[in-house]
RNA sequence: GCGCGAUUAGCUCAGUUGGUAGAGCACUUGCUCGACACGCAAGGGGUCACAAGUUCAAGUCUUGUAUCGCGCACCA
């Protein structure tokens, strides 16, 4: 029986990709079999080095979005890659408590029944934000799930556990005693809506179009100036004229001879009355507009330093809500938010004369990252975490290569940050987060951070009472992947899989972060590194390379984009575009390309398993070839491809190079697999030779095998699906449960397989198939029509053609094949030079000896100029005399190969007249 | 102001120690032949932003210019 039947095609592949019916399915399997899932102890009995990724701990308030599903496509990668290589693996999976976004939250929904947290009360409110946890938090974790994410969900960690809370205490407290925690009251930045402090990097710049007011401020002594001229008032500038209603001083530079006389005078404050001392100070910049400046200690950062400099009274004017006090001179303005209060400022200046100018400026002004309302620069009594200290054997880390940062280029970023680091305000003024364990007695003020709760002072018995405020979410986010794993005890997980392997993450998250985990880790954890690589994954763009925005409507959800292609296609597609240095314009044409590759994936995988029904390649995970000596020169070929493509693939992964990857994978499979090496082996499977058969079934099989195992980190559902249909040994077994758990190819252990031979052999053959197609499509023949092709080559390259005749006149769709070393043209004929090859079809009659014309004169154009650049070369003494001998070498043959190539389309073309 | 990145085919982008410019999509033409029309085959299309420099040799290295994008820091 030379033909396998095919009616009996195997029932579990579909002869159409589904991606629907299978995803589901696959992934409850993966649960069952607890792949995910690596014990401790008994891995590290194993001796082996565990391989472990911390997830980036994705808010409870949020749900998935292209970022995620970039980034958790590459971890998932990275984890399958060395579950399959052999190392223990852990995807450590949680999600973070999100402080002022699931408050926020939880304070929306208050108002919809139109109430606030202070009608409900602290303890209240923080069982709702539990509660919004309970109902959202797992949102985000099943959409891992729907994405194939092998995350060890068995652990999974929340920001707020009681296990957490206790690292989370355990540091503050450390730090407290260590005198690295101190509360100052300082100019912090205020978010008036949130009403709370956030630390100087949750704050985000934006240019706006703003105007600067100048205002006259009348001096209480007409001054004569070093010119002789006599000064009645000051001119000031501001951006923030109703902040005016706190100055308390005019600063000029303390060099500024033009109002050396003035320092120590006194002016008036406009619509206060407040006297205002004028100072010197090195701050002021007397080139910028008079060189005069208001000083406002209680709302500007630098009016606060030089405050503090000349001891000047701190006058608040502004609510934490962002509206004036109610305080006299200025109670007219009591309870205005700050813009209107500008508006009735600027009006009343203006109606007093005191208005000189209302100039245009553009400058940044800060928003909060969680509401975006415009931030205040505010005085407040807050917690600071001295960071100096911390950074130091943090930017060591980096420097000597123990932490490394992909792509480096964001290491100097790294560096630049940590080196002008500065204090860090860990306080918030919210409910839900980790409560500040700081308890005061009210009777001998004595303070004292705690690991338990206190009610009785130590030192007096008084009451004591705990801080109000919470820490900044972030503050317990840099314990992650330590925290994550037992610490602050000692257990076997930390033991174990830390420090851990490799953190992919958002370049916005570097320093609120990233930078912080190593500072911690290293600071808590005995200089222990908390991973070795760190990648920054481009930012995912809309199609118009603008920031996608949920509330825009400029997202794409990666949901309705698995609806669509099918998880592995948005997985692939996503690899394909990443490439460490753009950012990824996302659009669906490559999720588009990718679902046909799957497709294709799929299609092939059935060609191959509907042609080994005969039962004679039931194929041992151990049967790959190890002599080539009886191999066909396709079949040679493909496992020297295959081979090429473990070593890309795998160094890739290493490199975290996942586009080339992608590309590597996809360019094999497509273009060598299925349209070469199937195309071969098609004629072969219906052939008479029965061990022929076999080979090729057996080379099919093992390529497939293979190429899906290459292919799984990135594709996990479709190559398990079909994996599970491969022909097996019973000892196998194991094996077949899932791809997941098949040894990674090793490109060790296929480096005998790579042959330069049969690579050369192909190109000959693929010369002559792809010549005599050519010519069909040139001359519009249809496929029936027969044709010949006959070779003039050289000896070896004729045998080898000859040897070949089957494959050459099948895939060519020829009646028959000649070549030998000098053949001679036959008359009427067309031609193609290739290869170092010269291939004749005969077309009898219906040669188009213009056609013919046309494209030979085309090729020699483009042969003559590539052998003039070459010849040039060649006879340039410096190049003989510099260059790489083998690159001599090499340049000399691809000489010598146009050169007889441009012959022989000369020749061609006389004869052709 | 300081720093980083980008500029390659109509579009989106690859191009890893400097050595004959690539892919996907789009386009043209022809194909129901038993894996796949989510396909097959054959084609067309590029002074690698510009200018200097280094080199035997530059898309690739250096410097400068232009344009776009992104950080950081901001003088009221």
């Amino acid at each position: 029986m030379a033909n396998p039947p095919h009616d009996t095609m195997p029932p579990t592949l579909s002869s159409q990709y589904d991606p629907h019916a299978i995803e589901q399915m696959l992934f409850d399997s993966w649960m069952a079999g607890h792949y995910f899932e690596q014990d401790a102890a008994e891995s590290k009995a194993t001796g082996q080095a565990s391989y472990v990724v911390s997830i980036p701990p994705p808010n409870v308030t949020g749900s998935l979005h292209m970022g995620h599903a970039l980034n958790n496509t590459i971890q998932d990668a990275l984890i399958r890659y060395h579950r399959m290589a052999g190392r223990p693996t852990r995807w450590v999976l949680g999600t973070d408590h999100a402080g002022i976004a699931t408050q926020n939250k939880v304070e929306q929904k208050l108002a919809k029944e139109g109430k606030t947290r202070f009608d409900v009360g602290r303890d209240r409110f923080i069982e709702l934000c539990w509660e919004w946890r309970d109902e959202y938090g797992s949102t985000i974790v099943e959409q891992l799930k729907r994405m194939g994410c092998s995350c060890d969900y068995t652990h999974e960690w929340f920001t707020m556990d009681e296990h957490y809370q206790k690292a989370v205490r355990t540091t503050f407290v450390e730090w407290f005693e260590r005198g690295l925690i101190y509360r100052g009251n300082r100019i912090i930045n205020w978010c008036p809506r949130c009403t709370t402090a956030l630390s100087d990097i949750e704050v985000e710049h934006e240019d706006a179009d703003g105007s600067l007011w100048h205002i006259r401020y009348e001096l209480d002594e007409p001054t004569t100036l070093p010119d002789g001229t006599t000064m009645t008032h000051a001119v000031v500038a501001t951006t923030r004229p109703e902040t005016m209603l706190g100055d308390v001083a005019i600063a000029v530079h303390p060099s500024d001879k033009r109002y050396k006389g003035l320092v120590g005078t006194t002016a008036t404050l406009p619509l206060v009355g407040r006297k205002l001392t004028i100072v010197a100070d090195e701050y002021v910049d007397p080139e910028f507009g008079t060189g005069m400046v208001k000083i406002t200690p209680a709302h500007d950062a630098n009016d606060f330093e030089i405050g503090e400099r000349h001891q000047l009274e701190q006058v608040k004017v502004l609510t934490d809500t962002g509206t004036i006090v109610d305080e006299e001179p200025y109670a007219a303005y009591a309870g205005l938010d700050r813009y209107e209060a500008r508006k009735a400022i600027v009006r009343d200046l203006e109606a007093g004369g005191y208005l000189v100018e209302i100039e245009e400026h553009a400058h940044a002004v800060g928003h909060c990252y969680r509401c975006h309302t415009i931030i205040e620069p505010y005085l407040s009594e807050q917690w600071f975490v001295d960071m100096k200290p911390l950074a130091a054997p943090a930017i060591e880390a980096v420097r000597d290569g123990r932490v490394k940062i992909h792509p480096q280029r964001w290491e100097q970023v790294y560096f630049h940050w940590m080196e002008n680091i500065r204090d860090w305000c860990i306080s918030r003024q919210l409910w839900w987060g980790h409560r500040i364990p700081v308890f005061y007695c009210d009777a001998c003020d004595e303070m004292m951070a705690s690991m338990t709760d206190i009610t009785v002072c130590p030192k007096c018995d008084g009451p004591v009472r705990q801080d109000e405020d919470v820490l900044d979410t972030w503050f317990s986010s840099q314990l992650w992947p330590f925290a994550t794993l037992g610490w602050p005890d000692d257990t076997p997980e930390l033991d174990y899989f830390y420090p851990t392997s490799t953190l992919s993450t958002a370049r916005d998250i570097l320093f609120l972060w990233v930078a912080r985990m190593i500072m911690s880790s290293m600071d808590l954890l005995d200089g222990k590194i908390p991973f070795s690589d760190v990648i920054i994954h481009p930012t995912v763009f809309n199609k118009e390379g603008k920031r996608m925005s949920k509330s825009l409507g400029t997202g794409v959800d990666p949901l309705d984009l698995m609806a669509d292609y099918g998880a592995d296609a948005m997985r692939f597609g996503l690899m394909l575009q990443v490439t460490g240095v753009q950012d990824l314009k996302f659009d669906d044409e490559k999720l588009l390309s990718s679902r046909n590759f799957a497709n294709k994936i799929w299609n092939a995988s059935r060609f191959v398993l509907m042609n080994i029904e005969d039962g004679a390649s039931a194929l041992p995970d151990s049967a790959h070839p190890t002599s080539l000596a009886n191999l066909s020169i396709a079949d040679r070929w493909i496992l020297s491809r295959l081979a090429n493509l473990t070593e890309t693939v795998t160094r890739g992964l290493e490199a975290f190079q996942f586009g080339e990857v992608a590309r590597a994978l996809y360019e094999f499979f497509w273009s060598e697999f299925c349209d070469w090496y199937i195309e071969f082996a098609k004629g072969r499977l219906q052939g008479d030779d029965s061990a022929d058969r076999a080979q090729v079934q057996q080379t099919l099989v093992f390529v497939l095998d293979n190429a899906l195992r290459l292919l799984h980190p990135f594709m996990p559902f479709l190559t398990d699906e079909i994996w599970k249909t491969l022909p097996r040994e019973a000892h196998d077994e194991a094996l077949a449960q899932s791809i997941m758990v098949a040894p990674w190819p090793n490109a060790a252990e296929f480096t005998h397989l790579i042959d330069p031979d049969a690579e050369h052999a192909i190109e000959r053959i693929k010369a002559v198939v792809t010549a005599a197609r050519a010519v069909r499509a040139r001359y519009g023949l249809s496929p029936r029509t027969e044709l010949t092709a006959m070779v003039n080559a050289s000896k070896t390259d004729a045998e080898l053609l000859g040897k070949n005749t089957a494959l050459i006149t099948s895939l060519g769709r020829l009646e028959s094949l000649a070549a030998y070393e000098g053949l001679e043209k036959p008359a009427q004929a067309s031609v193609t030079v290739a290869a170092g090859l010269e291939i004749y079809i005969p077309l009898d009659a219906l040669v188009d000896f213009d056609a013919e014309r046309t494209k030979l004169e085309k090729e020699r154009t483009k042969t003559a100029t590539d052998l003039e650049r070459y010849e040039r070369k060649l006879a340039n003494e410096g190049f003989l005399a510099k260059a790489a001998p083998e690159i001599i070498e090499k340049d000399r043959a691809i000489a010598a190969e146009l050169t007889e190539v441009l012959t022989r389309i000369d020749e061609q073309l006389t004869e052709l007249g």
